[in-house]
DNA sequence: TCGCACCGATCGCGCAACACGATAGATCTA
DNA sequence: TAGATCTATCGTGTTGCGCGATCGGTGCGA
């Protein structure tokens, strides 16, 4: 019996993704009939179905599902190897995928990634937006190359590489019609008594602005919570609430007053990648932020 | 052109083993000119040369260091692929890798390794010593499949997943002829007028008996630093030094005398494995422990 | 209920690539 | 200089991969 080849893992893979044959064949460029000859002789050599189908439907077994975990993972070392050979001789190559908070300061993001696709015109890059914890896990567990991440400044990032970007202290935000919008410089005792605009719980961003409070033992009413510094800043000016952001962000929206917090929190900015092996499409993203 | 397979990854590992296109393809089981032309046709694709050759040596590129690591990767988890595949209809194979301290006390090794055998007799099973720290990190890395590691009591394993087997408390072991051979219990006051033979500085098994001494505000020699348990036994028994061990270890030696130390030092034993997907062969080793 | 659309398995055929053995060319040794 | 060692290359045979066509089974709609 022959041994396995990386088709017979791209095949599958595909298979896995569609669950259909037929559009699995299209999506891998080749006849149903060679995808089908290639996934039955897999399973023959490994003695086992990996997937179960009808003549309607197809579904992975359980075999199925711990098979393709690692073929995933040899299919995306191949690639990797692919991309190594290639940066060996100045050529990056391959995918990156950038995870991004929604209130990043440090790098205009838009800006960085224009520079790095002029460089890098071979590199694919994919964004995703989420909260800093749940980032920092997917660096860790290599499903995202690169996370940009804001925490409290008692807080560094766990389980992953990472280089400070910035270091800031959050401003207030309110609406012209509060009371507290002529002033400049305010307290966390102050801020307390309107209704807050803030990060879900749970989120590094909120626990910027609880961990303040907490140190000042003040209580205070979060009435919106939201993972969008946009909207925030929106409901803000409707002077629904007032809240703590990064003051770049602040600042450039229009309809809200800006305060200075004289016992505000600190935040820090990381950018984070993973322990293991960067590919050369991340080291090169790294190399390429200011 | 054609993609990459693994046929060509297994062809391009062996020849960077063996460093030899002859000696790879009968490792491989095919004549040398296969072997050349599918590692002339890899390169081609990848565009860069992966192993500089003379007709006399043959060695790695930079291009070729930085793909096969990744290569390596990739053979690695196709193999897994198929572990688990097997594994998922009860048939546990693969190959196993093991790493165990000098002093495990809480198993014994050679039955452990007897019964996994029995039962799994698929599994190839590879030995290797060392130290904790070393070994933890070597987990980490994937680089071993479990550990058993040895920790003072105040510290716990980095890195990695790990079960505690058994704590316990280190004994001294003199020789008959030293003055407190007749003893049955000792301080570590007056055990440290006496020469050591320790582990080397730096390992866990030292720093178990360091910590003790740190804490009493003793100060005391270590005249012979080793790594193995058996031999420190030896030294003591000549009437070179005296030991901190585990009583497991220090009452299967003869002509030694073993005291109980009133302040002596607590060690821990753990088993130890990666945090990422163990492999089949991994957890059924983990379920075989008692 | 019948026909139709959909889907995976199978078969036969043509071709590409893989492996083999032999040999050429290069390099180091005695 | 002869020989040993090692990789590249060439010509040849075979294998297995992909393709198109078709079959059989299933669910849906008229």
């Amino acid at each position: 019996m022959e041994p396995m080849e990386l088709r017979q893992l791209r095949y599958a893979l595909a298979v896995a993704e569609t669950r259909n044959f037929t559009r699995a064949a299209r999506q891998c460029f080749v006849a149903q009939s060679a995808l089908s000859h290639q996934i039955g002789s897999l399973e023959k050599e490994l003695g086992v179905q990996l997937f179960a189908r009808t003549s309607r439907r197809v579904e992975l077994t359980p075999a199925g599902e711990a098979f393709l975990v690692r073929a995933r993972q040899c299919v995306e070392a191949a690639e990797l190897a692919v991309a190594e050979a290639a940066a060996a001789v100045g050529e990056v190559r391959g995918r990156l995928k950038v995870g991004i908070i929604p209130t990043v300061t440090a790098v205009d993001i838009p800006t960085v990634l224009q520079h790095y696709r002029e460089q890098h015109p071979q590199v694919g890059v994919s964004l995703h937006m989420g909260a800093s914890d749940a980032m920092s896990a997917q660096v860790a567990a290599g499903e995202l190359d690169v996370a940009f991440l804001g925490l409290p400044d008692s807080r560094e990032p766990q389980g992953v590489e990472a280089r400070e970007l910035t270091r800031e202290k959050l401003v207030a935000v309110v609406s012209p019609d509060h009371p507290l919008a002529d002033q400049k410089k305010v307290t966390l005792r102050r801020l307390a008594d309107s209704p807050f605009a803030d990060f879900p719980v749970g989120s590094q961003g909120r626990a910027q602005s609880d961990l303040a409070f907490e140190a000042a033992e003040l209580e205070r009413e979060v009435a919106y919570e939201l993972m969008s510094a946009e909207l925030m800043l929106r409901i803000v000016s409707r002077g629904l609430a007032v809240a703590l952001l990064p003051a770049p962000l602040a600042r450039a929206h229009p309809g809200v007053r800006v305060l200075s917090v004289i016992d505000g929190p600190r935040r820090v900015e990381y950018v984070a990648w993973s322990r293991f092996n960067p590919s050369p499409a991340t080291r090169a993203f790294l190399a390429a932020l200011p």
